[in-house]
DNA sequence: CATGAATGAGGATTCATTCAT
DNA sequence: AATGAATGAATCCTCATTCAT
């Protein structure tokens, strides 16, 4: 069938594709209300009502947007419990590597991350989440007597979560760090702490 | 009669501070663009054209309220600078001093915390100031020995700053933990890690 | 009576001059729109309400000070009917000091000259009486042969007024020309014309 | 069918042109201030938005009414320099004839006349050029010698510029005068001046 | 004579969104 | 698949003017 080949939607794809990269870009740098449709669509080549082909309001496409991030941070996260047994220096690497491939996703995704990270009201559930499964695998950890008994895993959770959070603005999206730097220096600080044990 | 007399201008003043009042909580609340004034003005009493006897704009009222929980933190930080010369046990409680009074700012002034720490573009640089303030105090314990010297300073605090964020948001705000609980987490977490170094 | 003098109304008075100084600044400079009451009382170190102390609205003060060009215009132009019976040099010289007495006083209001015969709507009407006036006179000269015969005087008068604004505006009021000067260069040109009769 | 196609855009285009021509009318009749950009767009059956379709402010339209009207005028007056070598008679028809045309256009653009010739605060440095425009004319044909020798061209520009701005007014708004009959009586009140030579 | 405080009324401008083609 | 044209619905802001003291 077709062999002219008038590839059915691919143009349209195209468009919508470029809208969307526009948008990502537009709502990382300036947020939600100072993006303006008008200027995604100048940028794309495109006309206002041909952004409401492919979207259905400015809300839709930022949800969109949020909802590709959270989508892809779940599929990230889903892999990554750590497998009981280990001893302590593989428990340390093993934390690394977890760290390590959210920093390169996030950097990866760096407009993606600003927005379902930082922009989004949406951005607190989705750290709610992260939270959760970090406070999970610490749980399980803990109860494998790798980490302390005492420790409220849940606000270490969040600790962690701050810690990524502030690392991925002021070192990641200025490269002035790389996610396995700053992977090692989390599990670094966190597992054995600030406290000088020498001496 | 009345001991202070002709009270010049109070109603003014009362005016001016019942919209600054109304606005910290509206900003708080809703976000800059979604904080209309004539919301504010409805709520205080007055009209629209009363916002402008005191505030320039609302561009200008909200730099306002960012300046005031600017100003107030600054205050609060320059006298928490840590003396030298005393025993471990005692850094710890120092330490957990020095994060109370921040909790507490922040929980004593919550509106004014979520614009100046979470809401404002101006949040960045607010952060960027007490990392350095954390960062140079650290620097001195650490030369004092009381931390490990592989560490580095400026990394830690951010992940401390990261680590107030979060939990102010997702533990002070919502009243599940009290100043005190949240400081002492931290310090027990950042001073001696998460492992377990007993077995 | 009242030998202490509380010279009933002198501050009231001089509140309402200042206002009216300014005020004839402010129209004279921006206009009608663009001068705001704000700015006159703020000049004249008084508050708003005060001007409504003096005046009834912003229409009514600039009518007032419309009123008071128009009646020291009026005033001015009363006398200056030419006598008849004169010989030619003469009547040159009688039209001339006519001139003259006009760009003195314009010279001397220069506000209310703006204002009155610039800016003001009425403007236009109270050019109308002018060229009445002057029309009037020329047409007494033409009836004693001092003029032309065939000429429309109140087409010349109008051109006269027209003369007479412009080098008000470009002449006067930049200081580049002096009353007198102004007054024989019309003179010389409307008496005599820009042929050249030699050769 | 229909020889020009798909007229793209025709209906912008005559949406701005209404937008022009109904502001014009309301500039000119009412002044900048009290124009109202909602009574011209009601006036031209549409809504404030499309407004900033065509222009970017209500400042912008009457910029490009003004500009409009200068440009008109500069094309005007590009090819009315005098030859020289034309005995006296000519000359007088010479100079009636670039009084005819401004005044012809004049007429033709009432609306645009009154804006940048009366109303705008650029009219000041428009009629300058005009005065620059008719010194160098007059200066020239003074070389030759068809003028006295003794006069101030700039003035003389001056005043015959002061006598077409008041003439416009006065005779030609109101229909009372047509160009030719203001432009011959110019020419010669200003040529032969007012002075009765017989007797 | 004067003012601190407040407001009614309106006006320009913006932006997401839609209609007809 | 796309666009020229248009708009509904707000929002910020301004200014002359007034009230109570």
């Amino acid at each position: 069938m077709g062999q002219r080949g008038r590839q059915k939607g691919s143009v349209g794809v195209k468009s919508k594709e470029a809208i969307l990269t526009i948008a990502a870009e537009e709502f990382a740098e300036h947020g939600f209300h100072e993006t303006k449709i008008s200027t995604i669509v100048k940028k794309a080549g495109l006309t206002q009502p041909s952004f409401y082909l492919y979207f259905s309001s400015k809300e839709a496409i930022f949800q969109e947007l949020i909802h590709t991030f959270h989508h892809k941070l779940i599929h990230l996260t889903k892999n990554s419990r750590i497998e009981p047994n280990l001893d302590k220096n593989i428990l340390a690497s093993k934390i690394a590597r977890g760290l390590i491939s959210i920093f390169k996703f996030f950097d990866d995704h760096r407009h993606l991350t600003k927005i379902g990270f930082f922009i989004a009201d949406e951005a607190e559930e989705i750290k709610r989440g992260m939270v959760a499964h970090i406070t999970e695998n610490l749980l399980a950890e803990q109860q494998d007597k790798y980490f302390r008994q005492d420790l409220n895993m849940q606000i270490v959770a969040e600790c962690i979560i701050g810690a990524i959070e502030r690392l991925t603005i002021t070192k990641l999206f200025t490269n002035e760090s790389t996610p396995q730097q700053l992977a090692n220096e989390i599990v670094d600080i966190y597992l054995y702490g600030l406290q000088n044990t020498e001496s």
